[in-house]
DNA sequence: TGTACATCAGTGAACGCGCGTTCACTGATGTAC
DNA sequence: TGTACATCAGTGAACGCGCGTTCACTGATGTAC
């Protein structure tokens, strides 16, 4: 009992400061840009020596590595708790919920979305070979489910769609035909577009581009929605 | 006349290299992401010595400055270029030809892309205060003509719109109000909305996401802009 | 055409800086008997 | 409960690197008479 508890407190504390490396490392990219993160920054910040983070991670790419995983999963994890806890039957507020998870989180946390999916950080060389993240797969089947949550609405808009399954990459079919095996390749198409156009809202607006045009970004950002949820022809939430 | 000559001459070879050391730098850039764009790098390419540099550029930030620039102007002259070639009779025809040459200019200049429009390069610092360069004033000017453009087939799409224009920056408004005189609120709206659909495409492209979902994005960007093209009620080209 | 001077592109050495990373270490915390 | 040992978080000095920038300079090119 002691001795558990003994180590748990060390593993405690262990995983306390891998936190707090963490937190400061995007707090400085928040502040300074991607290029702040270094270990000796970081290491200003909390008080110790650089080298001192070697005790927590084996080098300096290992830290950015589980840093862009952290926030691909907190992503992947706010949008599908969105998504959950709309009603299924009411197709319109599940993507506007999904959409607006994915924008709110955005402009919360700037420079994770910067770290997921603006430049890779300076210096910084990612593990190559590995299949992608599983957060990845996450906010893209999530996407998919959006499309095939309007499609029997909005399929006779796209029935003369020029996509075929050739037209995609075999692994992300891996994952969504299995997962939605009555979705036609227009659909998938309709979900690609779908992420464009949220993506491009959402990141003319983290990196301040929108902020030069309107005063009410979240306004454009409704009427968005709202155009696409009337555009599929979902019926419109009451 | 020999004077003249000779000055020329000394004139010419300055530009040149000036602009050998831009061409260096994008290319260093597009190679190495936008921190690879350091004086030393450029001089070893050109095989000069780094202090060479500093008889063309005040400094490593004036460069970056003229860098962004430039690229933007040539962005701005590329779509434009495709508006006034299209047929001002065709709505739909200007309409895509300007958002092709859009996403045609990003691809063959990612790079430039990324200056403009990505994280900005580490370690610069923009000059600050001055007004948005007026390349920026002329590809938000565009997008509003091509708003305009459509404006008379899709404007009762938008009689709902909740935007006046207190939504907008003044600065944006005092461009584009004098140039469209007739044009509502809705439709800069619409203006900005159509920008981050095209935006999210291109620069999931640019940055890589669309590779791993499909493998014809451009068939992708054809089908987002027949259905802008559909959704604003503009007839179709022929 | 020839000479004397001015211009100016580029050199080479040096500066101070922050970086990632390595090394041998210290001192506190936890463990075993 | 007390002692001897193991663990391990963190230190402090040092390394080699590439960076922007400064300085005094050289040598070729252009200019004026």
């Amino acid at each position: 009992m002691t001795t558990t508890g003994s180590k748990g407190r060390r593993e405690r504390l262990r995983a306390e400061t891998t936190a707090e490396i963490k937190k400061v490392a995007l707090a400085l990219m928040a502040s300074g840009g991607p290029d702040a993160i270094t270990l000796r920054a970081i290491a200003r910040e909390m008080g110790m020596t650089a080298n001192a983070i070697y005790g927590y991670f084996a080098t300096r790419d290992d830290l950015v590595t589980t840093l862009i995983n952290d926030v691909y999963t907190a992503l992947a994890d706010a949008v599908d708790a969105a998504w959950e806890a709309a009603p299924a039957a009411d197709p319109a507020i599940r993507i506007t919920a999904w959409a607006t998870a994915f924008r709110t989180w955005a402009l919360v946390n700037p420079e994770g979305f910067r770290l997921v999916y603006g430049d890779p950080v300076p210096g910084y060389h990612a593990p190559e070979g590995g299949p992608a993240p599983d957060a990845a797969r996450r906010v893209c089947t999530g996407l998919t489910a959006l499309a095939a949550a309007a499609w029997p609405h909005a399929r006779h808009l796209y029935e003369d769609s020029a996509f075929g399954w050739s037209d995609f990459d075999p692994g992300l079919l891996d994952k969504v035909r299995p997962a939605f095996p009555d979705l036609p390749p227009a659909a998938v198409a309709l979900a690609l577009r779908i992420w464009g156009h949220l993506h491009g809202l959402v990141s003319l607006e983290v990196y301040g581009h929108m902020h030069t045009q309107t005063t009410s970004p979240e306004k454009l950002f409704e009427e968005e929605l709202a155009q696409l949820v009337r555009m599929l022809g979902v019926p419109r939430p009451s």
